[in-house]
DNA sequence: CGCCATTAGCGATATATGTAGAGTTTTAGT
DNA sequence: ACTAAAACTCTACATATATCGCTAATGGCG
């Protein structure tokens, strides 16, 4: 019934991206323009990681007003334990090949 | 050299639109909706008035976060002065005609 | 091996405000 | 009437997050 969770190239991105700096809080927006992935895969993702207890999340005040509050991301313990076990492709290299499709 | 300020359609279909009800707060997106106006003409205009005077402007905390904060304006005792003189056409009349083109 | 339920992805849309630059309108002054 | 110039409008784009509805992928099970 259940396909293993969070093992999507994209996911694997995401925490690649956030294992680059496992301390540092990062926004979704950054996040979305670092991997290419569109909102709506992004925050649905974010949010599933999110209820998983492998990422913390933090709302964060705009600092002019009429933008956006932000939502500020970071990986849990058990965070940087599933992007190490699954994303062990270094952070920056190969941003999310398009297909690599099997022949 | 100069044209007299704030005759245009778009500025007086949001001085109606602000006279109809002028003790209330309203907001850029609903005058937009209200009006037809996309961003590019209102908010300009919006700040053009409010600096001449007609328009108070105050900002107001999202009620859920990620949401932008709201700015919202009223007219002030010049600014219905000015929409009484400029916009006596009644407020839900006609609103913004497309051209009205003179022959 | 293929059925099909569950899960994930993704384009579109919504929420809100604002800026940049190009083009248009309107009137004053000659 | 013509022209110059300010005032104004409008199409895009940027900032940020989030939901909706349809499509695609996955993998357990018969």
């Amino acid at each position: 019934m259940t396909r293993a969770p969070n093992i999507s190239r994209q996911t694997i991105g995401v925490l690649a991206a956030l294992l680059a700096q496992p301390q540092a809080w990062r926004y979704g927006y950054d996040l979305s323009k670092e991997t290419g992935l569109k909102s709506g895969t992004l925050y649905p993702l974010l949010m599933r990681l999110s209820d998983q207890g492998y990422l913390e999340a933090e709302w964060r005040q705009p600092l002019q007003p009429g933008r956006p509050a932000r939502h500020a991301y970071r990986l849990t313990a058990n965070g940087v334990a599933l992007a190490r076990q699954r994303a062990q492709a270094q952070p920056g290299a190969v941003p999310l090949q398009p297909s690599a499709v099997r022949p």
